[in-house]
DNA sequence: CTAGGGTTAG
């Protein structure tokens, strides 16, 4: 459905510019609670709803059937609705007006729009409620461009809208993001002035939030009359969707400063804000809140205080409430499996990120057994999974099972499997997973270019980044750090330059921090030190931690070491957060023997968080997880395999450096050890004793691999003919016939 | 009777 040409709504037809007054009357009837036996007893063949009649000659009148359908509407109880509207055809109701245009309502309510279509056309009389509710049918039903027809078929019936009417529409404009078809209601709204209403204020506030205009949409809030819940609501949740969690919070206070309660929509858009803003305080407040209001089996509702959990870290109480609900659904499950994904990246060692994976995936393996098909979300989750724990396998099956179940063809599974194989070291499928896609989103390509730049093809990845130009695709920043590191990859200075100012002057992109920082990177990987200091002084560029590292990688491998030394003390001023940081610096100062500089490091040390070193390797669905340890701490085997190696590698070169993290009384044992002592070593060497020689190696580590390692592992893979990938916090490694893809330039400690 | 919500890839 194109858009609808402007005459039709402003002139073609004529509006009533007063239809508030037409709006339908309040609810006629008092809600009735019935149980859940009841409902059920309702969808059986066998039992009559004879309980429902009371006297007369057994006919009972549409009034009875109004509240009976509202509850299974609320319980999404669709076979009950279809029974109680067989008894309504057979108790010759069918002509009660009210009755059928509330039974529109309740079968879109509960997705069955073929249905509501058929009652729909055999109404008595057609009423502005029932093309209304018929819209709002399509529009939950993710079909809003048939509302808008379904509105236009309704003007040319001679209906006047009413001011609901005006709200649908406005949200199937939302739905489409037509914001050129809601331009031209919204000036017949201001023409008319009919914006001070609640139900199109309300429509025009989550308009706004949907165009990421946070300030028009609380303005349009600020216009309504007389707010009600659902305009807090939509005021809340659009400070949640535009980056304002903080000012969504304030809305929430200033309403119940305004005396209108929440309720469980609200609660939900409120929890969102908590878990956004990590507010697991204020979040554990809403939760009583919730149990005070007698919301605590509103699933949804539940679903997003056991997500708020999971993200805050409380496993046991997300686990609680998992175990306390009595009935779960799809959103449940895929909360559970998102959590702990997320948590991987939040673990404070490997064991546990370990951990948090292979819980994600046994919690996949037990919706799965409850007969629950995954969807999208499930999908994205579980990829993202097996990238965090470089598990190809699983991600394999993954994929297979996106493939069975027709999600493959989804954008965001597609572009999530072109991560996983990315991040589990195989471009190859990655691209093909990528070109087989049949849409692309921007974070598709750029997911690609940087797949492509991580492993060193930067003639691919500037070609991928012209074919998404050319389709019509607009780069955003994140586009062009991938852009910016594969002309530094490749030290390809015009290019880089030239992509830097079209990002500026074409895009009207500032740059940030990662762009400056993978310019910096490519002229330190030319060797061209001086001109990375002339370009931060060129640019004011205050350097961060990270273009710190990077100056000092580059001046150490060149043998500038004043230099190097005078960029480590700019890095300490910046006081670093980060144990991993202090580890560099730490093992400069051990190499120049320097151990006044060695004892004040190891002081300032001291107050941040200590890293314990881990690196782990999947082999056949089991993943072995190792720590930095000491000789007499590793299996023979692996010891044997690694004596045998470092000797093999000595005529190449190889000298095992001075260990960096290692306290002086231990620096004896440590310079003969020291090759053996660092996790990946022992984890490729477990590795390649137990897989054959067709397999590739895929090992992850927590932290960034040391210079020693790096250079070891090269020559491992020349000596044992064999592909290792090693996965640190910083890139990829793809190690092969004596080559790194991050050509050393890795940001080695 | 018609409006507002949760899990989402770089």
């Amino acid at each position: 459905m194109a858009s609808l040409p402007p005459v039709v709504v402003a002139n073609t037809v004529k509006l009533d510019p007063d239809f508030r007054k037409l709006s339908a009357p309040s609810l006629l009837f008092e809600k009735k609670h019935y149980s859940t036996k009841e409902l059920n007893s309702l969808g059986s063949e066998s039992e009559e709803p004879v309980s429902l009649t009371t006297e007369g000659n057994g006919k009972l009148e549409s009034s009875y059937y109004v509240p009976i359908l509202q509850e299974c509407m609320h319980k999404n109880f669709v076979s009950g609705v279809e029974s109680i509207h067989a008894h309504i055809i057979k108790s010759g109701l069918v002509a009660e007006l009210f009755l059928m245009t509330f039974l529109v309502n309740v079968y879109g309510k509960c997705g069955r729009m073929g249905s509501a279509r058929k009652v729909f056309d055999n109404l008595p009389k057609r009423n502005v409620v029932a093309w209304t509710s018929l819209m709002s049918g399509y529009i939950s039903n993710s079909r809003p461009e048939l509302a808008i027809s379904i509105f236009q078929e309704m003007l040319e019936a001679g209906a006047y809208p009413t001011n609901y009417t005006l709200g649908v529409f406005l949200n199937a404009c939302t739905s489409l993001c037509d914001f050129d078809l809601a331009k031209q209601i919204h000036g017949y709204i201001v023409k008319y002035d009919l914006d001070g209403d609640a139900s199109i204020g309300n429509a025009l506030c989550s308009l706004y939030s949907k165009c990421h205009n946070l300030r028009m949409a609380i303005k349009a809030f600020e216009r309504i009359e007389e707010k009600n819940v659902i305009s807090w609501t939509a005021v809340v949740s659009a400070c949640g969707a535009n980056g304002n969690s903080a000012l969504g919070m304030d809305m929430f206070v200033k309403m119940l400063v305004a005396g209108v309660e929440p309720n469980g929509i609200t609660l939900t858009s409120v929890l969102s804000l908590c878990c956004t803003m990590q507010a697991l305080e204020a979040g554990s407040q809403i939760h009583s809140l919730i149990m005070k209001l007698g919301y605590d089996s509103d699933l949804p509702l539940m679903n997003s205080v056991m997500y708020l959990y999971l993200k805050s870290g409380c496993i046991s109480e997300a686990k609680k409430l998992f175990d306390g609900m009595n009935s779960v659904s799809l959103v449940t499950w895929n909360a559970m499996i998102a959590g702990y994904a997320e948590m991987i990246s939040l673990a404070a060692d490997g064991l546990s990120a370990y951990s948090c994976g292979i819980e994600a995936l046994q919690i996949f393996q037990r919706m799965n057994r409850s007969g629950l098909k995954p969807d999208l979300y499930t999908f994205s989750s579980l990829l993202s999974v097996c990238s965090s724990l470089v598990a190809l396998d699983q991600g394999e099956q993954v994929h297979a099972l996106t493939i069975k179940t027709g999600f493959l063809s989804d954008v965001v599974v597609g572009t999530a499997l072109v991560n996983m194989y990315n991040k589990c070291g195989s471009i190859n499928r990655a691209s093909k997973a990528f070109l087989e896609m049949s849409t692309r989103t921007l974070i598709s390509w750029t997911s690609m270019i940087t797949a492509l730049a991580q492993h060193g093809r930067s003639e691919q990845a500037l070609q991928v980044f012209e074919d998404m130009r050319f389709v019509g695709v607009k780069p955003n920043k994140i586009t062009f750090v991938g852009v910016l590191s594969a002309c530094s990859q490749a030290g390809m200075v015009d290019r880089a330059f030239a992509y830097y100012d079209m990002m500026k002057n074409e895009y009207k992109i500032n740059p940030v921090m990662d762009h400056y920082a993978c310019l910096i990177d490519m002229f330190v990987r030319l060797n061209q030190i001086d001109e990375a200091f002339d370009f931060i002084k060129k640019t004011n560029l205050i350097p961060n931690e990270f273009i710190w590292s990077i100056l000092i990688a580059g001046c150490r491998s060149q043998g500038k070491l004043d230099l190097a030394f005078h960029a480590a003390e700019q890095l300490l001023e910046l006081e670093p957060k980060d144990s991993e940081t202090y580890l560099l610096l730490l093992n400069m100062y051990i190499s120049a023997g320097r151990w006044k500089d060695v004892s004040r490091v190891r002081k300032m040390m001291r107050d941040v968080d200590k890293i314990v070193e881990w690196s782990w390797i999947n082999i056949r669905n089991k993943v072995h997880s190792f720590k930095f340890s000491s000789k007499k701490h590793q299996s023979d085997e692996v010891a044997k395999l690694l004596d045998d190696l470092i000797d093999r590698a000595k005529p190449f070169g190889y000298k095992a450096e001075t260990d960096m993290e290692i306290d002086e009384e231990e620096k004896e044992e440590a310079t003969n050890s020291a090759a053996h002592r660092h996790s990946e070593k022992l984890a490729v060497a477990f590795g390649l004793i137990n897989t054959s020689r067709e397999v590739q190696i895929r090992v992850m580590k927590n932290i960034g691999m040391c210079r020693d390692c790096h250079n070891f592992i090269k020559l491992v893979s020349v000596l044992t003919s064999r592909t290792i990938i090693i996965r640190d916090s910083k890139r990829l490694h793809k190690f092969y016939n004596g080559h790194c893809s991050c050509k050393d330039f890795g940001g080695l400690v």
